[in-house]
DNA sequence: TACTTTAATCAGAGTCTCTGACCAAAAGCA
DNA sequence: TGCTTTTGGTCAGAGACTCTGATTAAAGTA
């Protein structure tokens, strides 16, 4: 079984049971936009930072975070130190979804652990944080 | 850094990089095709098999091998076993791709073995094929 | 035969993503 | 300083992906 698939089959599994608890806990976020969400700093990060940290263009970035702006779950506030930007910053609204988020992943974790062993659950992110060296186009 | 953007980084790696090669090669899919197309067996599958596979709807899989069947990288043919149902079935055409495909796959493998070191390439791999048993949904 | 389930399609809509063109502020430079 | 280039972001438009709901036809079942 191909690396590729190996990879995205776990990673579904995360995604969906993650956007399913946080959709339960009342927050309507989509998948797209909680991809978004989820890489905006403490501080408000820019919409090109973000764009590249999610891998896509701009003008996408732009219309998730429009929508999630909509939704009250960012908001956009100037850039004291360059004119042209605007820091994406979390409202206190979206930030009720991190410890939903949190939890699940807690459990998926500790599935995982369950059925790995603690041994190869730490090798497994060992490996991870590794290839994100050479795969991370963020860093 | 949670364990969901841990595996999706790399599997984006994986998805792009043998994506561009099958289509520098000429072969012009999508990603949501390509997904599908993988999941086609030598004697053919069925549409209903393909949507649970790939995790999508009926109806986005046979949007999907429409694209493909139109493109001729798949053909249908009448399942002799049931008279309702269709074989999807991939061309000669299409199995052009599969080495295409298999040497960018095995060029990631060997970049990433070089960077993880042989011992932590197995162990990924080996956790990742458990980790399948518990999260794929197709098993 | 009548009822239920299964395989697939049709119709329609919402979401995500992109390319290309554009504007304004900042940075670099002669 | 004034000119040029780069950078941050938006507007417009289109293509791609995915879903829900309804429907048709064949199989399976009592």
């Amino acid at each position: 079984m191909n690396i590729g698939l190996l990879l995205f089959i776990p990673n579904r599994d995360v995604e969906n049971r993650v956007l399913a608890a946080v959709n339960a806990a009342g927050f309507d976020v989509t998948q797209a936009q909680a991809r978004v969400l989820m890489r905006i700093d403490q501080e408000g990060t820019r919409l090109t930072v973000l764009a590249e940290a999610a891998q896509v263009t701009k003008q996408t970035a732009g219309f998730l975070v429009d929508q999630l702006e909509k939704a009250g779950y960012v908001e956009r506030v100037p850039d004291p130190a360059d004119g042209r930007a605007r820091l994406v910053k979390v409202t206190a609204k979206a930030l009720g979804a991190v410890p939903v988020a949190n939890e699940e992943l807690a459990r998926i974790e500790a599935e995982w652990e369950r059925h790995l062993g603690k041994r190869r659950m730490g090798q497994l992110r060992e490996a991870l944080e590794m290839l994100g060296e050479i795969t991370d186009p963020y860093r």
